[in-house]
DNA sequence: GCTCCAAACGAACGCTTGTTAGGTTCACCT
DNA sequence: AGGTGAACCTAACAAGCGTTCGTTTGGAGC
């Protein structure tokens, strides 16, 4: 790891425990055993560390969308963005906390970029929920409340989650998971194997079932 | 309103906006209309401010939540601390903004102080969700991981919920109880008149499953 | 008309902030 | 051997920070 990528991992941590105000350049150097004037060798200003940060993250979050097949059932597409959003939380939750903390912080050209990305990002999620209420597998009144509703779930959990806490991620993911679809009015616990499990449930699922 | 208070006001309005670190007592004494020296003839320091802001929030959901009957059946009992808390935040966004935004730039003691009221409140929510499942009418596996879901997803609601916006404040509380109860498996959409709804739903589900 | 007191001013305090500039070290390349 | 350049240090800069303090103001009570 160079020296660049050291400080940006280093400032991500410092960030996410103390605050991007509150943690001064001099405290970063100190951290990663440097003198304040030297991070000026490797970053042009605190605010682009910020960014590097943010973005970072923001590309994180987007990719683990984007890897879900936009053609899977609705219901298992939302559990899937659900588990992508909090493996990224369970990875990288220093990073994950400054992106959702700080990010306001930022100069309103580079606010301008990642709200853009918080957009796409938004947008996946929407186009699922609205696609299961079209198919009829979720019921819900207002798609775009809905689609608020399940985001604010996601986007508090980098507040409590502990990755090395008494619930493993994938653990965490899948209970979150049903969950979810639960407040989207889903029927199905949708679990993978062929377990019977206390399901009555309605047994079609999707078929042609539209609303 | 006296000065104090309406120092506490604008404090709570600049702290939301800009943030706490952001926002000097220079700010805040000319959007009062005063020298910045002037603001300690009032309060005797700039965390005094905050302290006030954050417990005033703090009472105000408490205060929400200590106003639901305990006695109430589970599922009802999650939808009015719902209601109350959105009540909460669609009433004092920019107080409430500051609660959750920036309590934790308090001093030790004084954050060991809203700490207790955090966790007092979350019990709340707890004991009403194990109520339930005890009861039959929640379907969760783990209640505590349910816990923190259903104050996820209301906690981040002062991100982006604007009381003067489309939702009118009793409807977006309605709507979102919906979800919460959707998320802890509950059967009935809780309507209060006798309303059938566009219901195919699971009709026995769970034997004794009155809400 | 005088006293009194809270409210506000205005200047200053000591300190920290992000950032810059100049100088030194040292591994590497020719 | 000499040169290059990145990495780092030290010192300093102007600006802003929260806060203090002696002074001024202005209205209420006697």
């Amino acid at each position: 790891m160079d020296r660049r990528t050291e400080i940006m991992t280093v400032a991500g941590r410092l960030f996410s425990e103390s605050g991007y105000h509150v943690t001064s350049m001099r405290d970063l150097a100190k951290a990663v055993n440097l003198q304040g004037g030297s991070l000026y060798a490797h970053i042009a200003s605190k605010e682009e560390i910020l960014f590097e940060i943010v973005s970072h993250a923001a590309d994180l979050f987007l990719a683990g969308a984007a890897a879900v097949p936009p053609d899977l059932p609705p219901a298992e597409r939302v559990a899937r963005l659900v588990e992508a959003h909090l493996a990224v939380i369970a990875r990288e939750i220093g990073n994950a906390t400054v992106f959702f903390h700080e990010w306001r912080f930022l100069s309103p050209e580079r606010k301008a970029q990642i709200q853009e990305r918080r957009d796409a990002y938004e947008a996946y999620f929407a186009r699922a929920i609205a696609d299961g209420v079209e198919a009829g597998v979720f019921r819900v009144e207002d798609p775009r409340l809905a689609t608020l509703f399940v985001l604010s779930a996601l986007n508090w959990t980098y507040q409590w989650y502990d990755p090395a806490g008494p619930i493993p991620p994938d653990e965490f993911a899948r209970q979150y998971a049903a969950m979810v679809l639960g407040a989207l009015g889903a029927d199905l616990p949708l679990t993978p194997g062929p377990s019977p499990t206390r399901g009555q449930g309605r047994s079609t699922e999707h078929a042609g079932g539209a609303a």
